[in-house]
RNA sequence: GGGGAGAUACUCAAGCGGCCAACGAGGACGGACUGUAACUCCGUUGACUACGUCUUCGCAGGUUCGAAUCCUGCUCUCCCCA
């Protein structure tokens, strides 16, 4: 058995556990679970580090437990900052867990006769038919209000500086979340609960809860929550969560997340999303800090998670297509590709279309800037652009007097905007 | 309920009768540099049929040759006292 504990130590994946889960673990097959929230039917990779945890969990030879949500889900945790979350209906609840199930399984191993394949549970499966009157009743007298309200999460809430009250709804959600650790204790012999340090006052009220009822004994593993060294939250582009669902995240721009990380970032990320071992990462360390240019670390994670999440196909594109966005390519480079390479490389660059007229009329940079299209806010601004040398055409700089005609197209049907170095707009002509 | 202060562009914040499309800072964007980075430097940051014209300074009126600036009313915000 493989030391678990050991293993998130190095990786920096460890903020906190209870006394004694080492030895516990040690013993023989254990079953954690981690909590994921159904409210979509993709992860994104904030969820990464505690699927993470499972994954490793599994590779000590461990039982990892993923549970949905469906019914915490309803009720929002008060210890982020969100208010309260919408109901969802049981079709679209069922339909994000087999999603997420997908996404889990690129991470886990759902399907083998092992021992210790994991496990899918909804604790909407076990809350739907539970009374009110039966839940205060059955778990609710175990647990003391006095005990609740000394959390931080709910204390952080009823304090005067709070501007915000916190509804029933939400003081319960720690005594909801407290009875999942007690129902899979019971039933699916879950001893450990893991999740964000964020989480340890919730998973304690579990371990409680399983101590007052039954006199057993649970326990709990935190991870660090991950932070960005320039402070803005990780896990967040411009464009939004970078999710692990290729329909709402590009591959490519799944893959440029990573490649974008800082070096002090990336030798943390190393670390907790790949699986590496110890020896290798430390190489690479020493690697990347003889040619930092390079960004080796970077180009590792940002493989091995792509790899994992989206396969080798849709990383070898996002490499294409990196290189073309960033690469010294040229309009001869760009045409050469074929459109559905194209394509892909652009895929989710705003586009509008232009008529086949205006291009072999030759259509002046004003116009496919702006008169014509909305990449930029005003023919002003098109006209500023123009001026500070900031407007390509399929990667070549154009001034203000440029005419697109029909030489410029690509595959005979787009024309490549370029504003700066990273903004891009696809002119599709029909 | 009484008294006071204020509302200016993405944000903060000057301006207090013509020299105001509105100082300055931050942010954002672009250029040079670079590692698709950081730092630094430079530029842009209301619109347009663009050396000119038009629309902006909480909202609606008014005074004036002329208002972001003065007056009246309204809406909202903050502070102090009950």
């Amino acid at each position: 058995m493989k030391n678990f504990i050991k293993e998130l130590q190095w990786r920096g994946m460890l903020h906190d556990s209870m006394p004694t889960t080492e030895e516990h673990l040690m013993e023989r097959m254990r079953s954690a679970y981690v909590g994921f929230d159904p409210t979509s039917d993709s992860l994104h990779i904030g969820n990464l580090v505690p699927i993470m945890l499972l994954a490793h969990f599994q590779r000590c030879g461990h039982r990892p437990i993923a549970l949905v949500g469906g019914a915490t889900g309803m009720i929002g945790d008060p210890s982020g900052k969100s208010s309260e979350r919408n109901l969802l209906d049981e079709n679209t609840l069922r339909y994000n867990q087999e999603a997420i199930k997908g996404q889990l399984s690129h991470f886990l191993d759902f399907t083998s006769d092992a021992a210790n394949a994991a496990v899918l549970v909804n604790n909407y499966d076990w809350m739907k038919d539970f009374s009110f009157l039966e839940f205060i009743r059955d778990v609710g007298k175990h647990i003391s209000v006095n005990y609740m309200m000394a959390k931080d999460s709910v204390k952080n809430r009823i304090s005067s500086e709070s501007k915000e009250g916190m509804s029933f709804t939400e003081f319960t959600y720690q005594l909801v979340q407290g009875y999942d650790f007690l129902h899979l204790y019971q039933n699916n012999n879950a001893s450990i609960q893991m999740g964000g340090s964020d989480q340890w006052g919730n998973i304690t009220t579990g371990t409680e809860l399983i101590r007052r009822v039954g006199g057993g004994k649970g326990y709990a593993i935190t991870c660090p929550l991950i932070t960005k060294s320039d402070g803005t939250k990780f896990g967040k582009s411009e464009g939004g969560n970078v999710w692990l669902d290729a329909k709402r995240t590009s591959p490519y721009k799944f893959y440029q997340y990573w490649l974008n990380a800082s070096d002090e970032d990336a030798e943390n990320y190393i670390k907790i999303f790949t699986f590496l071992d110890k020896e290798t990462i430390d190489a690479l360390i020493v690697e990347h800090k003889e040619v930092p240019h390079l960004r080796l670390l970077q180009k590792k994670i940002g493989e091995e998670v792509t790899l994992l999440v989206h396969g080798t196909a849709a990383y070898e594109n996002a490499i294409k297509a990196s290189n073309i966005l960033f690469g010294k390519s040229t309009a001869s480079d760009l045409k050469s590709l074929d459109e559905q390479t194209f394509l892909d490389v652009f895929d989710g660059v705003p586009q509008s279309t232009v008529a086949l007229s205006e291009v072999e009329n030759g259509l002046d940079m004003i116009g496919a800037l702006a008169a014509k299209t909305n990449f930029l806010a005003s023919n002003g601004e098109a006209r500023r652009a123009l001026k500070e040398n900031a407007i390509s055409v399929n990667k070549e700089k154009v001034k203000e007097d440029f005419t697109i005609s029909k030489e410029d197209l690509i595959a005979n049907k787009y024309v490549l905007l370029q504003r700066g170095k990273k903004t891009y707009y696809l002119l599709v002509v029909a």
